[in-house]
RNA sequence: GUCCCCAUCGUCUAGUGGUUAGGACACAGGAUUUUCGAUCCUGUAACACGGGUUCGAAUCCCGUUGGGGACACCA
């Protein structure tokens, strides 16, 4: 090494250690999605807790996209889940479309570094080429789990010679690389299981680097966690068995292990893993149904963390306020829909008017409905807004504010609207319409005052048959602003259609 | 099959040796309303089982059962 060099290696490490400093202050975490698809339910939760702790602890929250499966991954997934976090609100401080000190960030722009740190591995004598075709891997695996041995490469080319790689490589054969895993007992404490060990049998000789020079995962995982000075590993429990091997990797590069902190999965109502036959899985679905994002994240934060102060509605402040690793659940926890629906009510109900209607034209106007002046608008909305579990169940909601003409289908409501007390509130109706120009909710009231004194009829009796009149139902939101909102018009229209 | 994890109302959970086992959703009843909804009140409902340890166990230990996960040139 010439002294210039030598100088600027000493340079490199000082700069190392500075940013080393400067990052070590503060945790750094990090959502390392697939982009195979869109963002799942699951990972959504994986996220948010990464996110949660982040800016609970003002550290660092990374976004890193594993695509080493070609096959599957696709950069509309990408730009999908890069659309879906936003819309959660989590925000990320390093990413591929943001960059950062430790990029890339994307693993297939990482290859060198992988190939570099194999190439470590295999010269300290940790891991070496293999050369046994997936045929022959097979065939073995096979044979292994009918004598009921355990179905794990046997290192058969853990210790060749180079005269016999010379061959295979002859042979044309394409090698992976593998690890030899050290036969020790693996322990690592986790933020929510505790202390977990790991006897050596359970762990084959795994791949690192595939023929074709990709990674696998847990080898690229570990890479990308220490290059990228990741202090806690925050990810589903699926990852926990995952660990050991990891660990070992990080002994073999000398490197330190980040804290690991496996958080339960999310189950379907038949308690077993959440997929697609359990209905909407990902979160666009649920933006597009209309769930708001602070209820989704609440809802999420909610499974398998609680707050210490027991309460439920909580908002995202809170929720970074709050969250700490000792409050996590150990056991898995069932998505359940409907108190989904609840908590998206409430927040719902929590929103100011304006909000609220603006938030529902997009629904009104992919259903082709024409939209009423705004202020009208918002009255349609304030009657129906205490019943929204989701935004675009407002399309159904306002259905009988959108048609021009009423059609029964209830039985009972034709039943009810046949008698003859209904026939003689529609007439009496019909003939106090005449006094008035306007028909406001006040002036409807005084107008139904007038009809019980003139037919005698009141209550349920009275109101119900107008109700079936104007809306076809038995049930919906208070009569008089209904009315208010049809006009006399129509409301004539409405009667005179039913007693003819 | 092997290894690992997990186990409180139907569901999400509180609970860390002494509680009438608490809360939320859902459900049921009531109040309110012309009806539904929303809201308020009330109620039904759980420590998987069997052994220990202890004066005392949902809580600690062991086993059983049940559930989940991992054992790939997927992540």
């Amino acid at each position: 090494m010439t002294p210039a060099e030598h100088k600027t290696v000493n340079a490199n490490k000082f700069v190392d250690r500075l940013i080393g400093i400067i990052m070590n202050s503060s945790p750094r975490v990090r959502f390392a999605p697939s982009p195979t698809g869109h963002l799942h339910i699951g990972n959504a939760r994986t996220a948010i807790l990464n996110w949660l702790f982040a800016r609970h602890s003002g550290g660092i929250f990374i976004l890193r996209i594993e695509d080493t499966d070609l096959e599957r991954s696709t950069k509309e997934s990408e730009i999908s889940i890069y659309q879906d976090l936003r819309w959660l609100g989590l925000n990320w401080d390093e990413g591929p479309d943001v960059g950062g000190p430790v990029g890339p960030y994307r693993q297939s722009e990482r290859l060198k570094i992988y190939r570099e740190h194999a190439e470590r591995l295999i010269a300290s004598g940790h891991a070496y080429y293999c050369y046994c075709t997936p045929e022959e891997l097979e065939a073995r695996r096979e044979a292994a789990l009918k004598n009921g041995q355990l179905p794990r490469y046997d290192g058969r080319c853990r210790h060749l010679t180079p005269a016999e790689r010379a061959i295979k490589e002859k042979a044309g054969r394409k090698p992976v690389v593998r690890f030899a895993m050290p036969d020790k007992d693996v322990s690592f404490d986790d933020l929510v299981k505790g202390r977990l060990t790991f006897p050596p049998d359970a762990l084959g000789d795994f791949v690192l680097l595939r023929s074709d020079g990709l990674p696998t995962y847990n080898y690229a995982v570990v890479v990308d966690d220490h290059l990228m000075q990741i202090s806690h590993v925050i990810r589903g429990d699926d990852h926990v068995s995952n660990t050991p091997k990891q660990i070992m990797l990080y002994e073999a590069f000398g490197w330190s292990s980040p804290q690991f902190c496996h958080i339960p999965m999310i189950l379907g109502p038949d308690r077993e893993r959440l997929s697609k036959r359990h209905g909407a899985t990902s979160i666009d679905e649920y933006a597009s149904k209309g769930y708001l994002p602070d209820a989704l994240i609440n809802f999420l934060s909610l499974l398998g963390w609680s707050s210490e102060t027991g309460e439920e509605i909580l908002s995202r402040e809170r929720l970074i306020k709050e969250f700490d690793f000792s409050r996590l659940t150990r056991a898995a926890a069932v998505f359940d829909v409907v108190k989904l629906n609840w908590m998206n009510g409430v927040y719902i109900r929590n929103m100011n008017l304006d909000e609220l209607t603006a938030a529902c034209i997009p629904y009104l106007q992919k259903a082709d409905r024409e939209l009423p002046e705004y202020e009208t608008l918002k009255k349609m909305i304030t009657l129906v807004r205490d019943g929204l579990e989701y935004l675009s169940q407002i399309v159904e909601k306002l259905d009988m504010f959108f048609v021009d003409e009423v059609r029964i289908t209830d039985g009972a409501a034709i039943g009810m609207s046949q008698t003859e007390s209904a026939q003689k509130v529609y007439w009496s109706f019909l003939r106090q319409l005449d006094k008035y120009d306007t028909l406001t909710a006040e002036v409807f009231r005084r107008l139904m005052k007038t009809v019980n004194e003139e037919t005698g009829v009141m209550g349920r009796d009275l109101w119900m048959p107008i109700r079936i009149a104007l809306t076809g139902q038995m049930h919906g939101p208070e009569l008089p602003m209904i009315v208010e909102i049809f006009g006399k018009e129509k409301c004539r229209r409405f009667v005179q259609k039913i007693v003819e």
